[in-house]
DNA sequence: CAGATATATGAACATATGTTCATATCTCCA
DNA sequence: TGGAGATATGAACATATGTTCATATATCTG
């Protein structure tokens, strides 16, 4: 069992994949790392929402920002957390066929 | 990638396990599966909180409800969610441990 | 340096969410 | 059947959160 500090933790980990905007910016960078602005047209939002987001994200080392003059690259930077969302992605779609199957 | 559904469905997921007490009831569930009225002590928190908590475990399948006579009885439903969150505790107390190496 | 481009940030707002309190529902037993 | 115990549920409330708009900051180029 964790601690509760620990615990708090994990469930902060969790909160902030449990945005789908944040998911989708997550999904995006782990299929393509890209700039802030690439990020944006490919999920169709704002610059100003993915970059709110995109600082949540960096602050809890889910992603990491690499500036390259004028753009900011963002790619996956905990790989534990990519193949657990990975994982989640495979579970979803497992649970998905179960149900069709019946 | 996900569909857009399922990116939906997977944000919802992690949502879930995202609060502090919704972990916190997951997590005790894991240790040792138990009766409402005894989740409600071993957390400290009230009857109430805990049963709406569970009702949305319940309703995303993470946990499972059986009754027996006037209580009922909860235990993980879903082995693959109940993994994933120990991985994630094995996950941070590692972080952890390598900041404290530093 | 001035302007343009890319990103970050702050304020404001509407909505979602967790918690509490009161009460309903269900189950057992005298 | 009536009452007590265990759980579920609804309303109300305070707070948290995601999004937008406007604007600041940073970087490059002429």
């Amino acid at each position: 069992m964790p601690s509760e500090d620990q615990t708090i933790e994990i469930a902060e980990m969790f909160r902030l994949m449990g945005d789908a905007t944040r998911l989708r910016i997550i999904l995006a960078c782990r299929e393509k790392p890209a700039f802030v602005n690439e990020l944006a047209a490919r999920l169709g939002s704002s610059q100003s929402l993915i970059s709110h987001h995109l600082r949540l994200l960096r602050a809890a080392r889910i992603l990491k920002a690499e500036r390259h003059g004028k753009q900011v690259f963002y790619s996956p930077a905990d790989e534990h957390i990519s193949s657990m969302i990975a994982d989640m992605v495979h579970h979803v779609g497992e649970t998905v066929a179960e149900e069709a199957d019946v």
